[in-house]
DNA sequence: ATCTGACCCTGTCTGC
DNA sequence: TGCAGACAGGGTCAGA
């Protein structure tokens, strides 16, 4: 499910409500995520919620006991609810908020995680990252050289979080669509010219799909619960046998790295 | 060092 | 209607 502009949206949606907030409870409903949810998650017993911030993918919840990291993987869901609320099926992990609220985290698939560091420990996960695409140390200049020597698919390139962080599969075929670039061409012979082109639209693509609130497919939801509306501004995502929006030609679907990936052979090259 | 493919798990949809 | 198989927004790891 969640790309950067998912995962943004959440973080956007949660903060308010839950910056500030004092846990009074921590319940685990089904510990076995990715990576099992520590023990030690209990001691967040009585911490306050500082801030809550993303990196890439990742959401990360200061709180004056320590920072927990969470990822979503491909399903994970979280919402912010009244103490009363509803359980639902894959409810796996509930904090207890002053003022009678709740954050549930939701999981069908369990790829996501939860995880917990102290203070000033360093979380692994974030160390690797390459920088932020919506920010200026994201360039040609910085990626162009990057690539030298690197055959694998651009496609494969955009989706590894060591080159650029936060695009997924869907934004990532939408990147090159709107470059005009083919997501089978090795990484090492796009001229600089042409990085610059992906590179400006990466930063259109997920920006934009930050102002829709995301893209929900079929489960991605907000915090508050509204869809994301991005999907209905997927140029070539999911759009096998529809006629391309700039040429008409039919879009096509191969699979790169294991991953469904829809282009026009017409207009990217 | 770099790249490819298998794998983690559940739900949904398609075609027989 | 039932069932098998394909597929799904992510990331890690072993092996080539």
């Amino acid at each position: 499910m969640p790309e950067l502009p998912e995962v943004e949206t959440v973080r956007a949606g949660i903060a308010p409500h839950i910056e500030g907030a004092t846990i009074r409870g921590v319940e685990v409903y089904h510990r076995q995520l990715r990576y099992p949810i520590p023990e030690a998650i209990e001691t967040l017993y009585n911490a306050t919620i500082e801030k809550v911030e993303r990196r890439a993918k990742y959401l990360i919840l200061t709180t004056t006991r320590g920072r927990v990291l969470i990822h979503l993987g491909m399903s994970g869901a979280i919402r912010i609810l009244p103490d009363d609320f509803e359980h639902k099926k894959h409810d796996h992990f509930v904090l207890r908020l002053s003022g009678n609220q709740a954050l549930i985290y939701n999981d069908p698939r369990r790829f996501g995680f939860i995880l917990l560091y102290g203070k000033d420990e360093s979380i692994p996960f974030l160390e690797k990252l390459a920088p932020e695409p919506l920010t200026d140390q994201f360039t040609a200049a910085y990626l162009h050289p990057k690539l030298k020597g690197r055959t694998r698919p651009i496609k494969s390139i955009l989706m590894d979080q060591a080159f650029v962080v936060g695009a997924g599969n869907i934004y990532a075929n939408e990147s090159l669509f709107m470059a005009g670039i083919d997501p089978q061409r090795p990484a090492n012979n796009l001229s600089l010219e042409e990085v610059e082109r992906l590179v400006q639209e990466v930063k259109k693509v997920l920006a934009r799909a930050i102002e829709q609130g995301g893209t929900t497919l079929k489960d991605f939801t907000t915090p508050d619960g509204s869809p994301g509306y991005f999907a209905q501004e997927l140029l070539v995502y999911g759009q096998k046998g529809q006629p391309c929006p700039l040429c008409g030609q039919e879009i096509e679907r191969i699979v790169i790295g294991n991953r469904a990936t829809y282009f026009c052979s017409q207009c990217q090259k």
